[in-house]
DNA sequence: CATGAATGAGCTTTCATTCAT
DNA sequence: GATGAATGAAAGCTCATTCAT
C-alpha cells in the first residue's frame, strides 16, 4: 500500500506545516510567555493534545518557528540583485517595490520578519553579521560611490532599512488599519 | 507631620520608585508574560513579598508603569515648540537633536517609549489621535508648506518618525554595541 | 450458523484472547498505573484502537484479566487431592512437585498467581483464593496429626506456602536468570 | 543572623525528609504510576506546590526515594555479626529475631526492604552480587560446614531468605490484620 | 517592613478514548 | 475489523500570591 503511506506522511506533513504557520503568528503577537498553548490550539481549531504529537513541546515549538523562519530565499535574491549590471539606485528601488508589496500583502512575510529582528534583538542571531545586511551594505556602498546613496557607514544604514521595515511587520501584525510604508519612503531612507 | 512620619513616606516612596523604575525595563524587554514576578524580585534585589507591599498584583504593577510611562511633559515641550516663530526644519532639528541625547544617554527615556509604543500597538491608546503625533504633524505640514519637508502625509510621516525612534528605543534596550541613530538621519527622515 | 458466522466468531475469540493473556503479563508486571495502552499494544503487536474493539476500556481489560485470572481448577484439583487416602507429606510432596513444574516452565501460570495474590494484597478478593488457602490448611492439619508437618497456625502455614509461590512467581516474571524454588525447598515450608 | 539561617537550614530539611519518609511509605504501596501528586501532597498534608520546592519532578522524588533506601546500615550489622565467633545456627536466630522485631514494628523498614526488592526485581540493583545476599551466603556456607543448615547454593538460600522477609513487608504495607512471619519461621527456612 | 517558604489556580503535558479512513 | 491521528479530561508542573516569622 504505497499511495496509503504516501497520503499518510502528506497528512503528517501538512498538518505541522499547519501549526508551524499559524504558530508562528500567534507567538510573532504575543510572545513567547503570553502565547497559551489551549488558546493557540483553538485558534489554530485543533485538540490541545495533537500539538504535542508534532512537537515535544511548547519551547520546541517555539525553536521549530524560529528556525524555520530563514530569510536565505531573501538573502540568495538579493544576491543575485546585488552582482546585476545596474546603478544601486535601482537596485535599492527594485528592493524597495518589493518591501512595499510584501509588507502590503503577504502576513506571512511580516512574521518571518518580525521573528528573525526578535532573534538579532536577543542576540541569538548576530546583527552586523547577517547576511542581509551585509548584502545591503555593499549596494549602498556601491551607491554611495556612485553618488546616489547618503554619506555614512553602509552597515548603520542597512540596519536603519531592515529596522525600517521591521517596524511596520510589526504594525501589520498588530494594527488593523495603517497606512503602510510606501517604496518611495523606503528608498529615502538611504537615498538623498 | 513629625519627623519620624515623614522619613517613612519618603522611604515608602523610594522604595516604591526603585520598583517602579526597574520593573519597566524588566517589563520593557521581556513583556509582561515572560516577566516572572519571582526573577523580577532578584533583579530588583529584594524579596518577592515586598513588591506586593507597594503593588497589589503583577498586572498593577504593569499598569502602573504604563501610566507613568506618560509623555505629557514631552507633548508640552513639543507643543511649545511648535509655536514658536522658527522655521519647521529648525523646529525638527531641535527635536532630532534631543532624540540623539536621549537615546544616546537615557535608559529611562527608552523604556518610557518603548512601552507607549507598544500600548499604541496594542490599540490601548489610539495612534493617530495620540497627541505626540498630531503635535510633530503640525510642525510637518508647516515644513511642507515652506518647502522643507518631504509631501506626503503628515500623520504618517511623524508615524514613521516616533516609530525610528521607537526602533532604536527597542535597540537600547536588547543591543549592547551599536551605532545609536543620529540627528541627521532622524532629521533625513523628514527632511529632503 | 452457517460456516462463514463461525469462523468470524473463532477470529474474534482469537483475538480477544491474544490481547488477554499478553496484557496479563503486562498488567502483572507493570501494575495497572504503569501501564500505558500506547505501549500494551505496540507489545502485542495490533494498534491501540483494537483493543477497544474488545474491551469497553482499559479498567475494564483488568477486571477481565483479573476475572481470567481464577484458580477454580487448580482449588478444584487440590479439594480431590485432598480427600485422597495417602498422608498429608504425600500430598504436599504432590503439590510442590507441581508447582516447581509449572513455575519452571508456564509463564502463564505465573502471571495468574501474580494477580491472585496481588488481588489478596489489595483484599479486592477474598473468598475465593481463601478456599485455596483453606484447602491447604486442611492438609497441613492432617499432617499435623500425622506428625510430619510442623507445628503452628495451619492457616499461617498455608499463607507462607502461597505466599513463597507468588515470590518466585514475581522472579520468574522479571527476572531473566535466577534459580527457581525447587519441590523440596517447598516442602521443607511445611514439613519438618 | 547565624541562628536563623540555621533554623532555615533545619526547617528545609525537615520538610525535605518528612515528604521523603512519607511518600517512600506511598510510592511503595501504589507504585509509581498510580502515585498522583496531588493525592500523595494531600496525604502528606501540604500543597502540590511544596513537593516542587524540594524535588524537580515526581521522577526525581522517586529516584531519590530508591536512593535513600540503602541498606548499608544493615549489612554494616550483618557484618560484624558474620566475623563474631559464634554457630551459624546462632546468628540465623539473631538475625531472624532482629527481623521478626523490625517486620512487626516498623513501617519504615517494611517500606525499605520492599523499594529495595523492587528494585532488584527491576535489575537495577544485581541481585546475587548485592552485599546482603552475600555476607548472609557466607554465613549459610559456615552453617552448613557445621551441619545446621540445610544443604543447597547458598545464594539461592539467601534470596529465599530475604525474598520471605519481602512477602511479609508486603504484606505489612497492605495488609491490616494478619499473623507476622516470625523468628522460628525463618529460621527454618535455613535450619533444618 | 521585609522575607521567602507555602499555596493552589492555571498552565503544560500525557494518555485513555474516539473516529475517520 | 483494524488502524493510528485527533481529542480532551486529568495529571504534572509553574508561578503569582499569601502568610508566618
Amino acid at each position: 500500500m504505497p499511495r496509503k503511506e504516501e497520503q499518510f506522511k502528506q497528512m503528517r506533513d501538512d498538518m505541522r506545516n499547519k501549526i508551524l504557520k499559524m504558530s508562528s503568528l500567534y507567538f510573532a503577537r504575543f510572545g513567547f510567555g503570553d502565547t497559551k498553548i489551549g488558546e493557540l490550539a483553538k485558534y489554530i481549531g485543533i485538540g490541545q493534545g495533537t500539538i504535542y504529537l508534532y512537537f515535544r513541546s511548547k519551547e520546541e515549538l517555539f525553536e521549530e518557528i524560529r528556525k524555520n523562519a530563514d530569510n536565505s530565499e531573501e538573502i540568495k535574491k538579493l544576491k543575485a540583485l546585488s552582482k546585476l549590471p545596474l546603478p544601486a539606485k535601482s537596485k535599492i528601488e527594485i528592493i524597495s517595490s518589493e518591501m512595499e508589496k510584501k509588507l502590503q500583502n503577504d502576513e506571512e512575510y511580516a512574521v518571518k520578519i518580525t521573528i528573525l529582528t526578535q532573534l538579532i534583538l536577543e542576540k541569538k542571531e548576530a546583527t552586523y553579521s547577517n547576511d542581509l545586511y551585509k548584502e545591503l551594505a555593499k549596494i549602498i556602498r556601491q551607491g554611495q560611490k556612485e553618488g546616489s546613496v547618503v554619506k555614512g557607514d553602509a552597515l548603520y544604514l542597512a540596519d536603519l532599512y531592515w529596522g525600517t521595515v521591521y517596524l511596520y511587520a510589526l504594525k501589520k501584525l498588530y494594527i488593523e488599519d495603517f497606512k503602510m510604508i510606501d517604496k518611495q519612503t523606503l528608498c529615502r531612507l538611504l537615498i538623498d
